[in-house]
DNA sequence: TCTTATTTTAAACATGCGTTTAACTCAGTT
DNA sequence: AACTGAGTTAAACGCATGTTTAAAATAAGA
């Protein structure tokens, strides 16, 4: 027999990652879950809370083996922005264990909670995480010499950005490739096809400094 | 004496830009204004009119304003990404002519209307300047010959969620840039940054066509 | 088995939203 | 001077939200 927390858990990934955090009501989830309304606010406290929890089931995967790819690449003398970039993969994969479409509904889960205000999501993160997200930072620069540390940190956030509108608009956007030119794009395609993309133009040679 | 329609839309304007059109409410924008809760949907008929009137605003006179750019680099026998990319830049500057920070309003704005869910400003856009939208894409593609449809397709919309990541959430990135290594970085600044990164990503090799 | 926690439930609560209503103001017209 | 119509206003409407309450149901322990 599944537990009321877990029915709330899957219910709210799943609906959170397809209209956002704010775009979802918890009548939507509890009705889902087929669970009564207030469970929520019994077993997690509040909305807010709720979030954090289901963010926290990925990033707490997610985040140490990022950080263990990291530290593999950085036994080398010498790599490459494709090789740190490279390092996400894998972990991205991993989230195979906490839920079968894992990988799908952290990205997007990840894009709602930038592209929303949740201003806390990002404190949680930085405080829980920002070690990691520091070294993959320091590691990129490492990659890219010729860089400013402030244009690096520019194209970072491009990068990012660009990844989190492909998944938040994803399904949007693969159905209007499909119309476009009848060619069907799968999920986790996208998230290939934007390594490639990332790459060079984080690479690119900096007008600044070319001054 | 400033007309109470007037009064609406630049309020309008200035919170749809920092806040997002639905976390705005009537009652803020009609606070800001200093006018009646009821004049909005007096003078606009709904929210929604308004903020398509918001939009339109700017979209009449950067469409056209890009269209022209695009027009004259046609004539040209080649060009490159980066020329197609640079004809962006005078219409957005254009926007003065309807603001003094209408470049930025209307970059965030932008934003907005793709990270929230706004289908009917997709539609209202496609409808009326989709030519244009159409045109820029065959330009791109033009200049970029080694590239299949479907991944340039997809670059130009990494591109975009690049620009409007950079515009939504930028004035928490830049006081994040600041207080990491202490340099301002002006909200005009970052869109300049963000052309050759774009530019490499999109004329990038294409992996599959390598295979 | 009786008692005590724990969990579930239906209902209500307080708040904020977009919108509508109807009364009122006031310049312009007849 | 009386009328007209566009504009403004305060108030209320209907609805949806997150949260709280208190009673009912279930599970656990003595």
């Amino acid at each position: 027999m599944v537990k009321t927390k877990d029915k709330i858990i899957l219910a709210a990934e799943k609906l959170f990652s397809e209209h956002g955090f704010e775009q979802t009501s918890l009548r939507q989830i509890t009705s889902e879950a087929d669970v009564n309304l207030a469970s929520v606010n019994y077993h997690f406290g509040s909305k807010k809370s709720l979030i954090q929890a289901v963010m926290s089931r990925y990033q707490s995967v997610f985040m140490p083996a990022l950080d263990e790819q990291l530290s593999r690449l950085a036994e080398h003398e010498t790599y490459s922005t494709t090789d740190v970039l490279a390092c996400i993969t894998a972990p991205l994969i991993a989230l195979r264990q906490v839920r079968i479409d894992g990988p799908v509904i952290y990205l997007r889960l990840l894009g709602f909670a930038y592209s929303e205000i949740q201003g806390h999501l990002r404190k949680f993160t930085m405080t829980h995480f920002g070690h990691v997200v520091q070294r993959f930072f320091e590691m990129i620069q490492q990659a890219n010499p010729h860089l400013s540390r402030k244009t690096l940190f520019w194209r970072l956030h491009f990068s990012l950005g660009a990844m989190l509108f492909a998944q938040v608009s994803g399904q949007a956007l693969r159905e209007i490739a499909l119309a476009d030119f009848g060619e069907e794009t799968q999920a986790e395609e996208t998230f290939l096809k934007l390594l490639p993309f990332v790459a060079a133009g984080i690479a690119a040679d900096d007008p600044e400094s070319q001054i």
